[in-house]
RNA sequence: GGAGAGAUGGCCGAGUAGGUCGAAGGCGCUCGCCUGCUAAGCGAGUAUACUGGGAAACCGGUAUCGAGGGUUCGAAUCCCUCUCUCUCCGCCA
């Protein structure tokens, strides 16, 4: 949610950098919305404040029958407010719907562009292998080696659920507590452990309602849904409070599994397991000062790099373009993962600042020393990584001529020490 | 699922025959005083949002005692609905 005074102030500038995402929005209505809603609650107030004198001199007077026009005339006055308090809602309401349908304004720094074909290449990191055959695609590696099944997934649930089996399912497992561990131990985050369903009010916290509601699994007959990511729950911690400026920067990582409807991408990635209803990821999320969300973006994406770099998997990093960033977001990096099997970089973590966006929407605020003002606190977030596409990318690039799979060496101890699946 | 109890400011905790309660008191915290230092003591201050005025410091208005609605000139206090927490019983990993 962008402040409703920065957008009545400067409306026109608003207007041109949102435009910039490629979506035109009219702010016309906001503006009309914003003047009726200030008169309405001036006269309402107004009113409110009249009675509340009235009220308290009636107090002061024991013969109530001394003052009973004024009583006759405070209930008429009474009827007014409640009146104007209704349209007033009404209004609010209207104006909320606005403003949570608004997307975040994309950082000056972000790069302009239409779509991702405009985005922009910041950095290769690692040499592809060059393979003496052919590299096949991970699904037909990990259907010969047993360790996953996309015809069972299928079964139990639907199409785009995969069943894990053996060295596959351990694998998954290892990469997650690798990738937890590192960051915890070595990055300084802190682990959680969260819900993977949430409120209603989570979910506009961190910008998926109300706009994206078709992309979530809804619990029938609840107001829960299920999680998208964990960047809803974490984020989420700290709703509605506020922090000690001395506590920040609070580094959180979780591991959830996340769950996606994936409405709109019917036909594409219907093979394998780049695409799924149901993937595991580790999240992380920081809670920053305005100062330094830049500086931390920095950092949070060096850190999801790291976990790349350590299983010896090359990849590369995109700046997103104006057009391509998320609702939320103000600007984010994209981390590409090299996958032989299909001759290209695959998006495999997205790390984003969301500035004060979602700490707005969230009240989300922190108090610099004890007497400040509290201020909304900036939020980020990032894959750390994706694990299912994790996997992907090491049944691909490690895949050897007779089909087994070459265990990246950080992950060995995570796995008994074993080498090689097959 | 059945039966009860409760939700007040950063924390603890008063406040129910409606009015002077944004809310006693204590703790914590901030600033100052005092003490050679520490401890103790003394004094002052200590919520948030929206809104009007002001360049600003700041001043005014409104709202907020879990949430929403109702009664009333007036509600933390009365009524209704919901949410959450706790206790007991049942069930369950």
């Amino acid at each position: 949610m962008l402040d409703i005074r920065y957008i009545r102030e400067n409306l026109e500038e608003v207007e041109a950098r949102l435009k910039t995402r490629g979506e035109a929005i009219d702010l016309g209505q906001f503006r009309e919305l914003d003047q009726q809603r200030r008169g309405l609650l001036q006269e309402s107030e107004t009113l409110k404040a009249l009675r509340n004198k009235v009220s308290e001199e009636i107090s002061k007077v024991r013969d109530k029958s001394l003052v009973q026009d004024r009583i006759a005339e405070m209930r008429e006055v009474g009827q007014k407010i409640k009146e104007l308090d209704e349209d007033l809602n009404k209004v609010e309401e209207l104006l909320q719907a606005i403003t949570y349908t608004i997307p975040n304004l994309p950082s000056r720094q972000t790069p302009l562009g239409a779509s991702e074909e405009e985005n922009v290449e910041i950095r290769r990191w690692g040499t592809p292998a060059v393979f003496d055959f052919t590299p096949r695609p991970h699904w037909e590696v990990g259907e010969a080696l047993g360790i996953l099944d996309f015809e069972r997934g299928a079964k139990l649930t639907g199409a785009r659920f995969t069943l894990y089996k053996g060295a596959g399912a351990r694998l998954e497992r290892a990469l997650i507590n690798f990738m937890l561990d590192l960051h915890t131990t070595r990055h300084g985050y802190t682990e959680m452990l969260p819900p993977f369903i949430v409120n209603r009010e989570s979910m506009t916290g961190t910008g998926q309602l109300p706009k994206f509601e078709d992309d979530l699994f809804h619990l029938d007959g609840t107001d829960y849904f299920l999680i998208p990511t964990a960047e809803v729950p974490v984020t989420n911690i700290h709703r509605d409070e506020i922090l000690k400026g001395s506590d920040l920067p609070l580094c959180y990582t979780a591991y959830t599994p996340c769950f996606r409807k994936e409405a709109g991408s019917y036909g594409k990635d219907t093979r394998g397991l780049i695409r799924q209803h149901q993937f595991n990821k580790v999240e992380l999320v920081k809670f920053v000062t305005p100062e330094t969300s830049y500086q931390e973006l920095d950092r949070l994406l060096d850190n999801a790099e790291e976990i790349l770099r350590q299983l010896e998997l090359p990849y590369r990093v995109m700046e997103l373009c104006t057009g391509d960033i998320g609702f939320s977001a103000a600007r984010t990096y994209d981390i590409e993962v090299w996958l032989p099997g299909q001759n290209t970089y695959r998006e495999i973590s997205s790390c984003s600042n969301f500035e004060d966006f979602q700490a707005r929407r969230a009240k989300i605020r922190f108090k610099q020393d004890e007497k400040a003002k509290p201020e909304f606190v900036h939020t980020l977030n990032g894959s750390g990584l994706a694990v299912g596409r994790t996997l992907v990318a090491i049944l691909e690039n490690c895949q050897q001529a007779d089909g087994s799979v070459v265990v990246p060496k950080v992950l060995r101890p995570y796995l008994g020490g074993q080498e090689r699946i097959g």
